[in-house]
DNA sequence: TAGGTCCTCTACCAATTGGTAGAGAAGCTT
DNA sequence: AAGCTTCTCTACCAATTGGTAGAGGACCTA
């Protein structure tokens, strides 16, 4: 692992902060600050704030799909479940402003909604057609992959990321529940794509 | 119906803005501009935006629990899974902006998360008393009754609210599309909670 | 008519915002 | 040594931000 630049730098520090606080709370003074230098070095390096704002969706929904890839790559559609499961669980521990970010990047009439739509497409689409393939063979049930792919992914992504909705519902969000809440959520899931 | 007071008004204007723009992006001046008023008289009827925000918070918490709270006065579980459905839908259409506002409330790290929560708790905690009882007898399927409402929570509002992702998976968010949505996502619920 | 409450206004203000202009240091190439 | 590129800096700037002070109109009550 060489030193990263500064362009990285500020990318990984402007994540943080866009998925922590949005595009709005942050301001380039605060980000500079936190990095130990001045804002004109972040313009130097980014065109203007919505310019850096665009690469830092770009970066993370790149690892984002790099890794959900991964975890569809088999061919069974419950071991592609699984793997999502994991992915993003985990990026929920290890680096929650990403999945913040994708939250506040796919919130309704976000400007960069379509950039991240094309960013997520190729992914969408191959585990769109393995849920397909699966429900034509009677493997999962329902009768709409499209659909139904959207109900399992907002059900991962809700719970691996409404941390306060679970907090009303009396339930502390820690690492040793996370791993109950996880466990609850794949026999949702497995309950859910059974077949009759 | 009679003529809204200025506090009304202040409150239904802010309610939008707040809900699709959010907080920060939100400013005194461009809601007093939308108002036709000066924003001094918007610091008149609220002593800061801070404490605009909590009270248009609190307003549509109110309003999201009245209505919820109607849905599941049955015994049925299920009858109240389609209930919530049905007034989560309605305001995804009639007021998208309120399930924005509580998308917004509830971001992690939210200053009003805790004011949410305690509008929410009273609700919450009879729909997962409603949800026990039925899994000890065994009418739907699972063990913690908690979580499942988290599961079943995040399923609903995440199919209601999350056009971007949709569009993403080639889905039109119109209201024709929104008919379908909802009918599969009950599907989906209903397999769910199936018991075995 | 006088005083008081309610409400919206004009006039400011200090702080912060994103962004521009350009100086200057460091390193590479010729 | 001279020049070029790369990068970070100081110095500004106009616009916008949330918020304060207080004038003044409309209305009610005594």
């Amino acid at each position: 692992m060489s030193e990263p630049t500064t362009r990285e730098r500020i990318l990984d520090t402007a994540l943080d902060s866009f998925g922590t606080t949005g595009l709005d709370g942050t301001s380039l003074d605060g980000l500079a600050r936190e990095l130990g230098l001045r804002k004109q070095s972040i313009l130097y390096h980014f065109k203007s704030k919505n310019g850096l704002f665009t690469a830092v969706v770009d970066t993370a929904a790149d690892r984002f799909i790099a890794e959900l890839d991964e975890a569809i790559q088999t061919g069974d559609v419950w071991e592609q479940v699984e793997g999502t499961v994991r992915v993003v669980f985990r990026l929920a521990v290890q680096r929650p402003a990403l999945l913040g970010l994708l939250r506040e990047a796919s919130r309704p009439g976000s400007s960069v909604a379509v950039q991240l739509s094309g960013r997520l497409g190729e992914h969408i689409e191959a585990a769109r057609l393995s849920l397909e393939r699966a429900l034509d063979e009677g493997r999962v049930a329902g009768d709409n992959a499209q659909l139904l792919l959207f109900s399992l992914y907002s059900t991962i992504m809700g719970v691996a990321t409404e941390v306060e909705v679970l907090r009303a519902m009396g339930g502390e969000p820690s690492l040793r529940t996370l791993a109950e809440r996880r466990s609850e959520l794949l026999r949702f899931l497995r309950v859910a794509l059974q077949p009759v």
